[in-house]
DNA sequence: AGTAAAAATGTTAGCGCAACCATTTTGCTA
DNA sequence: TAGCAAAATGGTTGCGCTAACATTTTTACT
């Protein structure tokens, strides 16, 4: 026999119909013990294995989850990612990633590309979807998860946590421990990053309220379209540095690579941290954790997100429920040595 | 209307035939743009997407590349997972991705499962399948690339560079700048470090035969099976440090993670780097050139390789060559201040 | 042993699409 | 304008599987 064996193939040999073949590979529990041995020998003795497409085309599921991130070399996309699939590894389900390189036009078009797998649920990274994106979701009919951070018109699903505050209580954590010349680094600039910014202009701007005069806060603001690397944070302590003239006593970073970077950096300009200058990033990172002093930064349950993206997106696919309110995971400032 | 639109309701709201829908999507050049215009708006006011398993079943051809890599949280695979993504990116093909854990038990499971998806191609990392897994990629007649190391005996393509060779070079290296003491720190022990820490012995036993008495060296393997870590990497440093008195003058790290833990480790012993111990790792990452003193480490081209491979798969699919040599990258030792 | 219920198995039909081959239309030359 | 090749389009069929219903066999209990 040239051909891939098939079903029927299978249940010939086994001397069973071809029903029975599917039911033992899809309801194993539905066949009794005697006919199931025989089908699952004569699987072994073929090497069938069963045409997937065949199998969603008939049954209408197609097994598979759909996951867009907007970047596979943010390792903190990893983390969510393996949320994901220690939680998928139960059921009988693959994924499909897109990486969307953090272009909502791009996302779009993934949606409709991952769409035509008729995913039994989506996973996107974030809330700024396009329209289109949005209706298409909406037509799809099929559960969607938006992850990361939190919005008040979800498209259907939300698990995250919001970035503003966690932004403005990194600030207000340095400027309670006294810090008042205070640069913000940010790259990339995507939504989140642009939400943590809000947050730090926000602290800044309460706090100079509050204050009298003389404790007032100086804000120096350094941003870039770049990607961040541990390299660009070394690159944007020396601009913020120049453009406060070495006037600065903290950076906040938008993540813990510019952070790395900053301290990798203040080391050789001499700077001690945080004695001349305090340093605070986002995402806690291993290293962030084990380089001397540590990096103060923010903590959030990344891989738990990740797993309960898909036990929500199965609950509601189950039909076992469908009111769900945003999860608001929450975050918390690990404080360090270098604030 | 309720139920999800088909080629057949495109078809009769554009005023053609179902085949004709077909081919706009497929072939869209064998269309006459009036017919590929009315198919398009069509096809927008309805909103539909094709059904990529019906389309998969008729075609047999299911556009989709499955990968399998042991780990997504090291970030040395998500190198090559970028290269693989640039690569997809001009051809309709999905990705699917499965994580098998370093496990080959694991991998075959994972092979069978992604098997069904009749995938157009499958990148396997390392070379150590089990003869399972082997008997099904054989019978499943699609082109495979076993990527990151070498083989004598690979499934079908093959691509990667010698951990053997790197790990014997790196220890030249540490021979050459006149370390005598050195420490090999390994952690998860998969093949591909297994072959470093035996070209590791190599280069010491090829030392030893060489020179005279004075001059050997003396070395001190520590190994474990957990999964490295930037903080397991101090922790190997103690016990190597212990293993050896105190005379420990290098230590070759399995790869940058554990350099890094090493090297902050070795800060906080008030060990001077490289005068009291050198340090070298493996994988090159970004940190590695960027703490100070810079780790000394072996960089491959793994984004490359990850592209390379899909480039042959895609060749051999369509039958364009069939006469794939195992393609070595080769690797370099980036030399740095830790050694 | 007899009966009803439950479990196991089989039959039929169709999921949505694209390959194959047949037919129609178009564009071009003489 | 006829005639022909090439381009465009369509009809039929089947890919391999499973849902739904139909039938048979087994089980449990009187």
């Amino acid at each position: 026999m040239h051909r891939k064996p098939n079903l029927k193939d299978v249940a010939e040999l086994a001397g069973v119909s071809a029903i029975t073949v599917s039911r033992v590979l899809t309801h194993p529990d539905k066949v009794a013990a005697k006919s199931r041995l025989k089908v699952e020998q004569a699987i072994a003795e073929l090497g069938y294995i069963r045409n997937h497409a065949a199998s969603a085309l008939a049954s209408s599921r197609s097994g598979v989850l759909a996951v867009i991130i907007p970047s596979l070399s943010n390792i903190v996309f990893n983390d969510v990612l393996q949320g994901i699939y220690s939680a998928v590894k139960p059921y009988q389900l693959q994924v499909i990633l897109g990486d969307c390189h953090y272009s909502p036009l791009e996302e779009e078009k993934l949606i409709a590309t991952l769409l035509s797998q008729a995913p039994e649920g989506l996973i996107l990274t974030g809330t700024d979807q396009t329209d289109y994106a949005r209706k298409l979701l909406q037509n799809a009919g099929i559960p969607v998860v938006q992850l990361m951070e939190l919005t008040d018109q979800p498209i259907d699903m939300n698990i995250g946590f919001s970035h503003f505050d966690a932004g403005k209580a990194m600030t207000d954590h340095l400027l309670a421990r006294g810090y008042r010349r205070i640069g913000f680094l940010g790259a990339r600039m995507d939504p989140r990053t642009q939400q943590r910014l809000a947050g730090f202009n926000q602290a800044v701007a309460v706090w100079n309220e509050q204050q009298p005069q003389p404790a007032s806060c100086q804000p120096y603001v350094v941003t870039t379209g770049q990607s961040s690397s541990i390299k660009l944070g070394g690159q944007l302590l020396q601009a913020v540095m120049a453009e406060s003239q070495g006037q600065c006593d903290a950076v906040f970073c938008c993540n813990d690579d510019l952070a790395l970077g900053a301290l990798f950096a203040a080391r050789k300009m001499n700077l001690r941290v945080p004695a001349d200058l305090a340093i605070a990033g986002f995402n806690d990172l291993e290293a962030s954790a084990l380089v001397d002093p540590g990096i103060t930064s923010v903590a959030s349950p990344r891989f738990a997100m990740g797993q309960q993206a898909v036990e929500l997106l199965l609950q509601k696919a189950r039909g076992e429920r469908c009111d769900f309110a945003p999860v608001d995971v929450g975050f918390s400032i690990m404080a360090r040595g270098s604030t």
